[in-house]
DNA sequence: GACGATTTTCAGTGATTCACGCAAAACAAC
DNA sequence: GTTGTTTTGCGTGAATCACTGAAAATCGTC
């Protein structure tokens, strides 16, 4: 196999820079794009495509997810390989749901992120090993029994509850949630303190967080 | 002068590494300390002392401040170099204020880098070209277009709304926040409106939101 | 159908927080 | 010293929280 034709997105142009130092005495590892953004680089692979697009996200937004979906579709042949420097697991999760082929962390070094490129070249995915403990924790809970998160709420908190809480943490009042679901504002009170309680959750900013981490609400 | 003694503070390991690349093949810099946090820097600074001390900012952070300001008067020898990968003038004057002596961002490049710690240790100031950019266009439009800079800055928050937000998206009441922070719990209540209305955010639920988006705290 | 367990509904009460406006003191820039 | 910003704080009425209690609806099950 030939060299590994290799694109790198990152928004600070100095840890390209550090990146491609890194990788200079990798001769069978190319650089051919260096971008700030997925959409800056998508032209350029129609004129000079790549094996494998290296992207780093400094925060989890949506939109990176989104953008990742949207060039694994444009470029099916491409593999692309996250590197996130947040450690959030429901993010890492949704960017592998979004075509990301691998998965690095910021504390990896040279060896890892080598070891990364040249087993998505040969066709594997590949996950750090911080990664990988939390798939694996993920998948063995899906098999068992559907989404750990899933088995948390739906066990503890009943259908209404649910509803509530979804409401909530989409930025809806109180009474906007009552007239939603046609009930007073007390029992809206009231189903947010129960969730509360059987969460052991102290405040609703707890509450927001609980949402956001087991997918019921977007970020 | 003999070789030049740096260390690297960078909560990435990886970026650790790429500057350490990048600086490889310039042997009058040493690199002899690399570590997470400022904190976790001065301990070691005692018996291996450095002539600059190179730290990476993230996000716009008031406790970074403090943590370069303390460095400054923990080891007055010492001289700090910032690289900051956001672009918030305000935060770049207070830390200059705070006593870093040299200033980057992250469009920087190896050649830039290696002048700035050269600049520095021969006892001047180096601040990038953006950054100057940045404080002259600042000036500029203040003098001649308030309005536009007044937008700006509105859209940008203060030091202590910083701290009221990450201590409230880190679940603390407004009780315990004033009480952190030596203030009235109305200032707190102050506070907290103020962002909103200049982040224009419609419920607390879209502050936690925020914050959490902005690393400003932990999911 | 009857029974118990759970869920859903709602209210009282006092403390806390929100939303909006206003303003003095502190601080920085010029 | 003047100007503008930040930080600090208060007043008011509405909304929400935290805690307790409780009636009505629903569900599983014998």
């Amino acid at each position: 196999m030939g060299n590994i034709r290799l694109a790198l997105v990152d928004a600070h142009p100095i840890m390209r820079d550090g990146i491609r130092c890194l990788l200079a005495d990798t001769p069978e590892i190319e650089i051919l794009h260096s971008t700030n953004t997925i959409t800056d680089l998508i032209p350029l692979l129609y004129h000079d495509p790549v094996h494998i697009v290296m992207t780093v996200f400094y925060t989890p937004d949506p939109e990176d997810v989104a953008m990742v979906k949207h060039l694994c579709s444009k470029h099916q042949r491409v593999q692309v390989l996250v590197m996130s420097m947040y450690k959030m697991e429901n993010f890492i999760l949704k960017m592998i749901r979004a075509g990301a082929k691998g998965h690095l962390t910021s504390d990896t070094d040279r060896d890892e992120m080598v070891e990364a490129i040249l087993t998505l070249r040969n066709g594997y995915d590949f996950y750090a090993k911080t990664i990988t403990n939390l798939i694996l924790k993920n998948y063995l809970e899906e098999a068992e029994n559907k989404l750990e998160s899933k088995r948390e709420r739906e066990q503890k908190l009943s259908t209404r509850e649910l509803e509530v809480l979804k409401l909530f943490a989409d930025s809806h009042t109180n009474k906007e949630i009552a007239d939603k679901l046609f009930i007073s504002v007390r029992t809206v009170e009231s189903h947010k303190n129960n969730i509360m309680q059987k969460l052991n959750l102290k405040t609703m900013v707890d509450m927001v967080k609980f949402a956001i981490r087991n997918n019921l609400v977007d970020l």
